[in-house]
Order: C-alpha cells, then structure tokens, then sequence
DNA sequence: CCCCTTATGTCAACGCCATTGACGTTGATG
DNA sequence: CATCAACGTCAATGGCGTTGACATAAGGGG
C-alpha cells in the first residue's frame, strides 16, 4: 500500500464523502478547532470528528498522519490568529509587549486547543514567521545574538506557558473554577493575622489581583529587565 | 451494588492478592508515582498499575474512583516536596530563586500530575504556607505592600505556568516529544538567509537552547525587574 | 467520449484504554 | 462457629486511535 497521506501541494482529486461533503485539510482543522471550543479537549476524537465531517472517521487519516498530526496543524492556525494584522512600529520593547499580549490572547480565545498546542514545536509556516520576526526585533535592537536568543526563549516560552495556565484555567468545568476563584476571598482572605501576618496584611490586594492573569506584569518586568541588559 | 470505594478512615480488611499482596491506598500511590517517573505519563495505565502492584487491575477501583482521582491523589502527595527541607537564607533574591527552582522542578518529576493540578487554587495547608513565605520574603525586603502582591503574583504564577508548559512537553508520548526536539534541527536550521536570516544567524544558538527549560533565565529576569524597583 | 489509474472515502478489525457488574472468598465481628 | 460485607478477580462494556483491504469517484490522457 502507498502512503497514506499525500502532500498537500500536490493533492488534486476532489471525492465527496457519503453525505456529499469535500473534504479538505482547512475544513478538518476548522472543524476541529469548533468541536475543541464547543466539547472541550475531550470531545475531540477521531470518530466524534468524522461525524462532524460527515465523513468515516479513518478518512481524517488521508490528510493528517494522526490525530497529534493534527492538533500541530491547530497549534499553526491559533498562531497565524496571534500574528494577523501586526505590524511594526520599530519601538521594539512596545512591538514585544504587543506580540506577547496578541500570542497570549490568541490562544485564550480557545482555551482547549491552547491546552493541547501551545507546548508543542511544529515548524510550521506561521510558527516560523512569527520566531524570525521575534528575533528580527531582538537583533534589530542591537541585542548580541547570544541575548537575542535567550531573550526570544524567556519571552515566547514565557508567552506559552501563561497561555496554558490561563487556558487551563478557563477550561475547568464551570462549578470548578468558581470554587477556585472564592477560594481567595473565603479562605485566603479570612486567614488571622496571628498566624499568617503577611497574608493577613496584603488580603484586600489578592483579593482584588488573583483572578486576573499575571501575564501583563510577568511580561512587563522580563522587558525590563532585557531593556536594562540593552543600557548597561 | 454499594459504593465502591469505601472511605479510607474506616478500611478494615486486608484481603491478600492472588501474588499475596496486600494493597493500601499509600502503596498504590507509591506504585504509581514511581511507574510515572520510569515510564512516563503514557506508562501510568490502570492495566499496568495492576501488574506492579501484583493484582487486577479493577482492584485499584476500591481504593480511588478513577484514574483522575488517583493522579490528584499523586500530586497531593508531591506537594509537600517542593517545599520539603526549604530553609530561609535571608538574602531574598537567592531565596525566591530557590523556591522558584524547587516548586518547577517538584512538579516536572510528576508531568502528567502537573498539568492536571499546576493551575489550580486550593487554599490548602502546604499552599497557604507558600504563599505566606513568600509574601513574607518580599515584605521583608522592603517591597511595599502593593509592590509586593503585584510581584508575588506575577512570580508564582510564572513557575505554575513554566511548570505546565514543561511538564506537558514531558507528558507527551515518547514519539512525539522526540520529533518536537527535533524540529529545531530538521526545519529551523535548515531554513535559507534570504528568507529567513534571523533564523538562519542564530540557528546553532536556537538547536542548543530550545529543548531546554526557560524556566530559569525568566525567573532571574524576573528577579532582576524585581530588584531594580527596590533600588530605584 | 472512453478508458485507465490512483487517490479518496468507507468498512471492519485490531490492540489498547478506563471502568463496571457480578461472583467467589477472605477475614473481621459478634 | 456463623454471618456478612469488603476485597480481589474475571469478563464484559463502550470507547479510543489507527490500519488493511476494498469500492469507486474523478483526473488525465488518448
């Protein structure tokens, strides 16, 4: 048998599935990007994909080598939505912040595939054009390359995991993350002093900043200290 | 049929395996933890719990109610390890470097556990006291107490993030994991000067720092941000 | 238009997963 | 000793991702 998977530069034939539907590689990750958002990570399965498709489940393997195939193929579309419509400025620390905030936002937006994608590496398209322009603003800032690289690793490294850890937040069942967000005000919030002094003094703070993702402030203060290391 | 699990204050019988075992809920927890740091997250399996712990595999349902049960039962029990043996030095910086290292690194030797659990908020006992350590290391230095909060969120929820970013790297299947690794080498080192000359300039730098943790390099530029607010 | 070829979609099956119902029996209790 | 419930086993359930084989739709060439 010849391989399964054709590349998709070269593929031509157009066969309609049994409910008169054409498959194509932008529909499959479509389609599965709307399932993720509408079932959770767990609704995404070969089988409940097929139906969504219209189509036998084993011909999603005509197009993706396999279902983790296709969850890099995912990791590329929420990344070319983070990069659509950015343009520089030339300001390189507020071109960073913006990128940063547009990467973590991008996946927000679905917190599912952003559970299942943002630690991966695909060297896709939109992946790549994102690292060169990273390291353009770096470079282009007079950063060595040695900075330049340790930078871009902190700050998207940076970027992603805050992705994940908000992603996931967002992600927990309704009931859970409402207990975990009450968790500052009922428990934190009632510790004595006696015992928890700092936790007592500060209180009305966690309670009023928890909630919210520290990725503004975490990013901020990694610009800063690159821009520092640029001055001195 | 009655419940399943019988409530752990109240077990009384201690029925032998066919192999002459007696299972506890500590020593499945054990055997779990340890299947976990051999064979990774893909070798936790109830079918080869059952095989380590010389019983069928169903017998695990009588002390927890799923896999899911059992897992957050393993990262209960890492918990304490992060912060097992910690002693304050009273220089802050290296302090909260140290703590910042050993919670990442408690969670990483439990992957699948942490990226069940990295993004929760318990309120618990060993939590609370983290937290309040930590509160207290930055009060102590001077930061006031605004300052404080804003650093300390931004600092715990950077090595929570960093942990599931890379305890999902990790989490992968041994296949996967490898390809990621290797898509630094195959594709991004490989790419021309004319389109891609960032890239292409930095590409031996990228190969040997990539599949790294960035962990560490964001945090001491964390600490660095950190430290320059209280001088100025 | 017809014919050939092959890529595409379907179907059935494989090997694995977590979990449940039912049964046999061990051992605590009275 | 007798009773009985908890414990461990076994077989089955319902699902998973994936593959081999087959039928056929459609592209390309004559």
């Amino acid at each position: 048998m010849t391989e399964r998977v054709v590349d998709e530069a070269s593929r031509r034939r157009r066969r309609p599935t049994k409910h008169g539907q054409i498959l194509t590689h932008r529909l499959i990750v479509e389609t599965a990007l709307r399932m993720l958002r509408e079932h959770g990570a767990a609704g995404l399965t070969a089988r409940r994909l097929g139906l969504a498709l219209g189509a036998d489940a084993s011909a999603v393997y005509r197009y993706f080598r396999g279902m983790d195939d296709l969850v890099l193929a995912i990791a590329d579309e929420l990344y070319g939505h983070a990069m659509a419509g950015w343009a520089a400025t030339g300001d390189w620390r507020g071109d960073l912040r913006d990128l940063g905030l547009r990467i973590h936002h991008a996946y927000l937006a679905h917190p599912q595939a952003a559970v299942l994608t943002a630690s991966r590496v695909t060297g896709r398209p939109n992946e790549v054009a994102g690292d060169e322009t990273i390291l353009g603003i770096l470079r282009g800032a007079g950063f060595p390359d040695g900075d330049a690289v340790r930078i871009y690793h902190a700050f998207i490294d940076q970027s992603l995991a805050f992705a994940i850890l908000d992603a996931a937040t967002l992600a927990l069942p309704k009931a859970a993350r409402e207990a975990d967000e009450e968790v500052w005000h009922d428990t934190y919030a009632r510790l004595p002093a006696a015992t928890h002094p700092n936790i007592a003094a500060t209180a009305p703070l966690l309670v009023a900043r928890m909630n919210d993702s520290a990725y503004p402030t975490a990013l901020d203060m990694l610009l800063s200290s690159a821009s520092a290391q640029l001055s001195g």
